[in-house]
Formats: structure tokens, sequence, C-alpha cells
DNA sequence: CGTCTTTGACCCGCGC
DNA sequence: GCGCGGGTCAAAGACG
């Protein structure tokens, strides 16, 4: 597909898409949330969700600017695939410490996530982010053409804010993001560098994909 | 030198 | 119990 998408590698590689920095003249546009009630247990933490719906309304407002859209959520199934979460966590966080050389790292999934704030914006909206974010992974997700790219908030060290962003199958010319966990930090910082933000394995098409993939504007 | 992307491997939860 | 699928890690290479 020769897409003109923003850096998007051309086969639907959503590399860059979202590292980029802040462009408030694009469109953020549908935005939807999800909890997950089987793992909030409401009558156990009725507290908790309070808390993360607070705290959704803090990304709500930070986001606000940028995707004036906000009342236009997508189906609430567009996430495809399960909706699992995953969290590695070491044992010393799990509140063991380790005693010694225990370098041993255990996978905890939580079944559920706290939360997932899903918005569907354009392709130029994606990476209109106040974030900065390095991507860490990215698979192919079954019934989904395109593949799924996972992305760390590098704005702060300990942020466990992560994003995955995707092709909407309905809608190549939209993508489909999904945020989970919230940053500990209130203002997005700046990159630490500037290195390493423009990679390009093969050699860059010719097709001037650029335009936002060039998040260095 | 520090950070980022890419990519294969690994791990875990879920469904059958 | 096994296999599938999704999520994350870590090494290598690249860039400013």
């Amino acid at each position: 597909m020769s897409d003109h998408f923003i850096g998007i590698g051309g086969d639907g590689d959503l590399q860059a898409v979202v590292t980029g920095y802040s462009n408030p003249s694009t469109s953020f546009a549908p935005f939807t949330l999800q909890q997950d009630a089987d793992d909030f247990d409401l009558t156990t933490f009725p507290d908790a969700l309070f808390e993360t719906t607070r705290v959704l309304d803090e990304l709500e407002e930070l986001y606000k600017p940028f995707y004036p859209l906000l009342n236009n959520p997508i189906s609430p199934n567009s996430p495809p695939g399960g909706e699992r979460e995953t969290e590695k966590v070491h044992e010393k966080e799990e509140g063991e410490p380790l005693n010694g050389s225990c370098s041993v790292v255990k996978y905890k999934r939580k079944k559920k996530q706290q939360k997932r704030v899903v918005h569907q914006v354009t392709g130029q909206s994606v990476s209109s982010d106040v974030w900065c974010w390095r991507k860490y992974g990215q698979k192919p997700i079954k019934g989904s053409p395109y593949p799924r790219s996972y992305y760390k908030c590098s704005s702060s060290k300990g942020c466990q804010a992560r994003k995955q962003v995707e092709k909407s199958p309905s809608d190549p010319q939209m993508f489909v993001i999904t945020y989970t966990a919230d940053h500990c930090h209130n203002q997005p910082t700046r990159r630490n560098s500037l290195a390493g933000l423009r990679r390009h394995k093969f050699p860059p098409p010719k097709i001037s994909a650029t335009g936002v993939g060039d998040h260095a504007s």
C-alpha cells in the first residue's frame, strides 16, 4: 500500500507516528474510555473507580486542546483481540525485595487492566501527542491487516503510561490509539535527546510521507 | 554518548 | 494439557 501517512512505514508501520511532538492543529477525534469492572470490584474498591475516573478526567483535560471532538466514541468493541494487559513486574516491585542477585523477572498479567482510553484519530492526529513515546514492540494482530505498535512514555523515566497504536481495519485512514495507565508526571517533559528520532533501516521510499512523521517540526 | 527503532524470543492468560 | 494470541523484553543497529 502506498499510503501517504506521516511517518508510517509503507506497510502500516506506525513508527514515529506517535513519537511526534504536539501538533495542536490536528484533530483528535473520537474518544472512548473503557473500564473493566471485572478488575475493579466496585463493591470492594469504589474509590478505585473514582480515582480512575479522576485520572481520566485529568487526561482528558490535558488532551482537550488537541482534540476538540470528544463526543464521538468509537465502537466499544473496537479493540481487537483480547482485552488483556500485561504488566511486567520485578520481584522487588512486587514487594519481595531482591535477596541478592535474583534478577528473575516475572510477568504479571492483569487480566483486565485498570483503565483504557481509546482514541480514534486521523493519521495526522496520531502524532498530536504532548508526550514522548518510545516504541518497544510491534505485533501483527489477528484479524487485523495492520500491526499494532506498542509505546511507552519516555517523557519521564518512571512513567508507566503506555499506548498502543494500530490502524483501524475498517478505516485505514484512521488510527486507534489505546492509552493505558496514566503519566506520573504532570507536564510533558521534553525528550532528553533528539537522537534516534528518525531511522529508516531501509532506504526511505521516495514518497514524501512526511508531514507529521517528521515530528521534529 | 544517549536515545530510539526494529525484530525475534519469551512469557502468560485464555479457550478448547 | 495444549496451542494460540497478545504483550513485553532485550540486543543490535542507527541517528543527532
